[in-house]
Parts: structure tokens; C-alpha cells; sequence
RNA sequence: CGGGGCGUAGCUCAGCUUGGUAGAGCGCUACGUUCGGGACGUAGAGGUCGCUGGUUCAAAUCCAGUCGCCCCGACCA
């Protein structure tokens, strides 16, 4: 490719809209535009670097036997109320209505539809297991699209389904695909754990995310450094060895506490540490008012709330209910005197770290007071007692007791073990060897292509631009004559670039009438592994000049061992000294 | 969805408080001089000041509405 006729407008100065690193580079080194919030075009250079990604992904699916098919984008919302998640996916999911009123959705994923696919046409455990993947156009209507191709609405995504005929196939399969996920994250050149995770709206029994390590993550990995356990802090369980000491007194008692509604504020007004504060959250799910109770220094896990309560919509209660159902203003709830009533607050729960015996302060349900000395159990009922905190750093491991980590995350890919719960509502089954009807055991498995290239850059640049792992980058190596003008170094400049493309390499030679200054800033931007500055140093001595992005320092070498000088920058790569942040 | 910010040339931004014929740097075009880490000179092109309405003799500037984009939050009890 020659630079002068590609498309690739890179930018001086950072977009201010750019944050994160990958995004400010992206936009810069020319290759994404953005359209409209969370939707882009790749341009030239930004596209070779996803398909380098999905090549990738493509061999290792195959490789693990998974097969590609191409499910359409715009989908027929009949499917979705069959699976009920025409109801359940709100408003991520793009809805759409076609000339005759029809309704559809844009696929925001596409279990229904593989499913609805495999019930027509397999039916027999002889045409079992099966394993199928696409990479496929996504829309999700997302709460808040950011940092460019990390967290878009309309986004690539390799997704593919398998098909079993039993629990053990299926853990096998999802096996597979572990192995699988494996080798094209570390074929990407990322640093990633794996972390056990929630499963969410897609469903099932167990799911895992394979997490690219990086500050600009959006998700808090926590990881055992005694036991290796590690899993998305949504997912994450811990313990803490005991509740912080405080002066009490034993019996309960109202205090004054005018105008403090927050747990800080009540903790330094009454000198109490947060710890032995309880706060009471009052939330609303589809059917019902409920209150929880956690200690004042904790947040809630949502995603387990929703999980324990099998809920499909959870908020918290408007500052008017709390009002209506506690008779107390915001700030000031309490468990004690909450009556449990049809209609009103149904349930309440007690988050595990509450101790029964111990003394709390809680709210009165009364404006400007709150109660001390109150005990769990014996004040406030613990009926139902349930791990409903989030797990933060410095707690305890449940099953070693070492003290927990977290990081920062990128999630580029997650595994589910479905089991049936697309197959038997859809009706997916196939005939076992006695003639049977039985469900397909099935397993989904994800992994964001943009997300990816993104994720690489995240964890690959330095001050002057990307330093693309040789596995992703748009171009093997740049040729850039330093002067055009001059006739000898032009030849010479195009004399390499016909070699190196002839010995198979994408070469870009940068035949632009810029300076040399300019070039080396732009193919330092775009993230080209390899270079060879065709200048008159080299010319003289009869040596090319060669560097890799990552170096400091050109060396010069015979003429004669370039094509293995570029074929060996991926290994360079691996075992470069001088690794990036 | 709540809070905040921004929308003026391809990009980064000034001008708006105090209304009076639209600015800078970079980029772009032409010519010349340069030529190893974003060269210089000269001449040029390029803008319905997001959109709609209002106030005014006069609006980028004041007012109202609207659209778009970005940031923070959505864990607050």
C-alpha cells in the first residue's frame, strides 16, 4: 500500500472527546470516525487491524471445531417473546417495526435465533455436539456508550453456540471453547485473567470472562493471591474477619441527628465507625417493595440482589415511597418497628456481614433521628439473612482466607454454560438413542472484536502513539524514503517495498512529500511494528536501516537479511526486553 | 434517567460578560526555498457561528425552545 493514496487522516493534536487511550489513539492515528454516540467507521488502517482480529478468531474457532454461519442483524421479535426476552431486555434492546407494523429488533445477541435454527434442523444425538459461530454486526442500545470502540452500541461480535447432548458434553465443549479463548487472547499479544462471572440476562449456570488487565477497565476484577480465585466483583465472594470495635450502649436509644441523612455524616456526628452503621435500602422490584440491610460501609450487589430475588427489573424506591412506607424521610430508615405488609414492604433482607447480638445504629424512620444500641436479631428480625455486599479489596478469601486484590478489567470475552433454558422453552430437542425427546445441552460464548483491538492498544502504546502487537497490526513493516525528491532514495524506497511485498508482507511505503519528521510521527501513531528508513546514511554504506517500534535505537543491516529481519518481529515481540504498560 | 459542560473553518480553540461587516494556530491549494523526528516564505481557498423562534435598527453575542456530542453519576438511606 502506498501512503499516498490510502486513507488515513491522522491527527495532530487529541480530539477532546477522546479519554482513554485507545480512543484518543484510534481517532488519532486515523483509524475509526464516529458517526453518531457509540457508532463508527473504520476507516482503511482501523479495519485491517479488526480483521487481523477476527482471522485470528476465525482459525482458533475451527481449529476447536466450531463451524461459521452468518445470522441476520435485523431479527423478528415472534422469537423473542418465545424466549421471553422481548420483555425482559428493555430498552438496550433496539426495536424496530418494518413497513407493515411488523415488529423487530436489531440482534443484540443471537441464542433465539441459532436455537430456532438447530430445533429445525437437528434431531438426532447422532448430529450431536455441535458448535456454531458468527462475527456479526451487534446493536445494544446502551445506557451510556464511551470510550470509543470499548463500549459502543453498534459493535462486532464473535459469537457462537454449542449444542450437546448431556451435562458432560456440554462441560467439554464449554471446555473447548476455555482452551480456545486462550490461545486467540494470547495469539493477541494481551495480558488477561480469566474471572468466574454473573451470567446476566443471557442466562445459565456457570460463566467466566476473560478480562484484558488495564487501568481504563470497566470492570473490578477480585483475585486471591493464596488460592488463585478470581472472579468479577458483581460475581465475587468474600468475608470479613470481624465488625469494627465501637462504644455502644446496650440498650437501644434515640439520638438527635438533625440533617444527617448519610452514613458518613451520621458516623462522624455520633462517632461511630461506618461498620456499625446499617443501611436500609428500600427497593422496588416488578411485584413488590422490599427493604436491605447492609453495614453502613458496604454497597449493594445488585446483580445478586436481582439474582436472589429472581427479580427482572430492580430500583430503589423514590425519596416519596420511602416517605409513604417507612414514615420516615430519605436518610433516616431503620428495621426497626418495619412492618412487613401486603403491598407495602414485603421482605426484608439482611446482608451476612450483619452480625445477630451485635450492636448497630440505624435509622428511626423519623426525621433528624436515628436509633443506637439497636441489636440484630433481637430489634429488627433476621429472617432472611443473604450474601447481598459487594466484595472489595482487602476482604477475606472464602476459601483460603488470604486477604483479596482487585484490579482493573477489559472484558473481551465471556464463556456461559446455558444448559436448557433456551432449548426447553424453545423446544429444541433431539431423539437419544432410545427415541426420547430430550433438550440440547447448550453453551454460548462471546468475544468483542472492536473490543479486542481496543483492549490491545489499551495495553500497547507509549507517548508517541500504538505499539500494535505484530499480530494485530494493520501493516508487517513501513518503508519511508525520508526524501522523495531525491531520485535515489525514491528508487531505493520502491525497490524495498516491491521486495518485501513480493515475499508475501503487507508493506506500506510512505511515498508522501512530507518531511521525514512528519512520517516518523505518523507510522509512530499508527502503530507499525517494523521500519526501514531509506536515507542516505544506509544508501552509503550499502546496509538498510531498520527499527522496531518498541526500540529505541536503528541498527543498520545487509540488504540481503531483510525479509527475515521483518519475518522476525513477532518473535522480537515476545521476548522483547523493555515490555510497554 | 439525574447532574455538569460543550456546539464558531477539516482539527484544536479564541471572540459572547458589555450586540455593530468572522478570528488564531495547525491542516488544505499554488509557487519558491528546504529536507533524518510534525521546515520556512509569499499568495490563496475555506464558516447558513448546531437548528428554530423571539427581543432589537442590528444577534456568534441577549432570551426561549430544540437537536447533537462529551463528562460525572445512576451504590444515594
Amino acid at each position: 500500500m502506498r501512503f499516498s493514496k490510502f486513507l488515513c487522516p491522522t491527527l495532530r493534536e487529541d480530539p477532546s472527546e477522546a479519554e482513554t487511550a485507545s480512543h484518543r489513539l484510534m481517532l488519532r492515528g486515523g483509524m475509526i470516525r464516529q458517526v453518531a454516540s457509540g457508532i463508527y467507521t473504520l476507516l482503511p488502517l482501523g479495519l485491517r487491524v479488526i480483521r487481523k482480529v477476527e482471522t485470528i478468531v476465525r482459525e482458533e474457532m475451527s481449529r476447536a471445531g466450531a463451524q461459521e454461519v452468518f445470522m441476520p442483524a435485523v431479527l423478528p421479535a415472534e422469537l423473542w417473546k418465545e424466549s421471553g426476552r422481548w420483555d425482559v431486555m428493555g430498552k438496550e434492546l433496539l426495536r424496530i417495526k418494518d413497513r407493515n407494523e411488523r415488529e423487530f429488533c436489531f440482534g443484540p445477541t443471537h441464542e433465539e435465533i441459532i436455537t430456532d435454527l438447530v430445533r429445525r434442523e437437528i434431531r438426532s444425538y447422532r448430529d450431536l455436539p455441535r458448535n456454531f459461530f458468527q462475527i456479526q454486526t451487534k446493536f445494544r442500545d446502551e445506557v451510556r456508550p464511551r470510550f470509543g470502540l470499548m463500549r459502543c452500541r453498534e459493535f462486532t461480535m464473535k459469537d457462537a453456540y454449542s449444542f450437546d447432548i448431556n451435562e458432560e458434553g456440554a462441560k467439554a465443549s464449554y471446555d473447548q471453547m476455555y482452551e480456545a479463548y486462550h490461545r486467540i487472547f494470547s495469539r493477541c499479544g494481551l495480558r488477561f485473567s480469566v474471572v468466574d462471572a454473573d451470567s446476566g440476562n443471557i442466562g445459565g449456570s456457570q460463566s467466566q470472562e476473560f478480562m484484558v488487565l488495564a487501568d481504563s477497565g470497566e470492570d473490578e476484577i477480585i483475585r486471591c493471591p493464596g488460592c488463585g480465585y478470581s472472579a468479577n466483583s458483581e460475581k465475587a465472594d468474600g468475608v470479613i474477619s470481624k465488625i469494627p470495635e465501637a462504644k455502644m450502649p446496650n440498650q437501644m436509644e434515640k439520638r438527635e441527628t438533625p440533617g444527617k441523612s448519610t452514613v458518613s455524616d451520621v458516623a462522624s456526628f455520633l462517632e461511630v465507625p461506618e461498620g456499625r452503621l446499617i443501611k436500609t435500602l428500600i427497593y422496588k422490584t416488578d411485584t413488590m417493595y422490599l427493604a436491605v440491610l447492609l453495614p453502613g460501609d458496604r454497597e449493594v450487589n445488585e446483580i445478586k440482589l436481582k439474582s436472589a430475588l429472581q427479580a427482572q427489573h430492580l430500583g430503589l424506591a423514590s425519596a416519596q415511597e420511602i416517605q409513604e412506607l417507612t414514615g420516615g424521610p430519605l436518610g433516616f430508615s431503620g428495621p426497626v418497628g418495619l412492618k412487613i405488609e401486603k403491598g407495602k414492604i414485603e421482605r426484608i433482607l439482611v446482608d451476612g456481614l450483619i452480625e445477630k447480638d451485635e450492636s448497630y445504629v440505624v435509622g428511626a424512620n423519623e426525621k433528624d433521628v436515628h436509633l443506637v444500641g439497636v441489636v440484630a436479631g433481637k430489634d429488627f428480625s433476621m429472617q432472611e439473612v443473604l450474601d447481598l455486599h459487594r466484595t472489595r479489596e482487602g476482604d477475606q478469601c472464602v476459601k483460603c482466607q488470604a486477604v483479596l486484590q482487585s484490579d482493573r478489567g477489559i472484558e473481551v470475552g465471556h464463556i456461559f454454560r446455558l444448559g436448557t433454558k433456551y432449548s426447553e422453552i424453545m423446544q429444541a430437542t433431539f431423539s437419544d438413542p432410545k427415541g426420547e425427546l430430550k433438550p440440547s445441552i447448550m453453551g454460548c460464548y462471546g468475544i468483542g472484536i472492536g473490543r479486542t483491538a481496543a483492549a490491545a492498544i489499551e495495553q500497547n502504546h507509549d507517548a508517541r502513539g500504538v505499539i500494535f502487537p505484530p499480530s494485530l497490526a494493520p501493516f508487517d513493516v513501513a518503508v519511508i524514503p525520508v526524501q522523495v525528491t531525491n531520485e535515489d532514495l525514491k528508487r531505493e524506497g520502491e525497490r524495498l517495498y516491491a521486495l518485501l511485498a513480493d515475499s508475501g508482507l503487507d508493506v506500506l511505503l510512505d511515498d508522501r512529500e512530507e518531511s521525514a519528521g512528519a512520517k516518523f510521527k505518523d507510522l509512530d501513531l499508527m502503530g507499525i511494528p517494523g521500519k526501514i528508513t531509506v536515507g542516505k546514511k544506509g544508501l552509503a554504506q550499502g546496509k538498510v536501516e531498520v527499527k522496531m517500534r518498541w526500540q529505541e535505537e536503528s541498527q543498520f543491516i545487509d540488504p540481503s537479511e531483510l525479509v527475515d529481519w521483518v519475518r522476525s518481529i513477532p518473535q522480537a515481540w515476545d521476548t522483547r526486553s523493555s515490555k510497554v504498560a
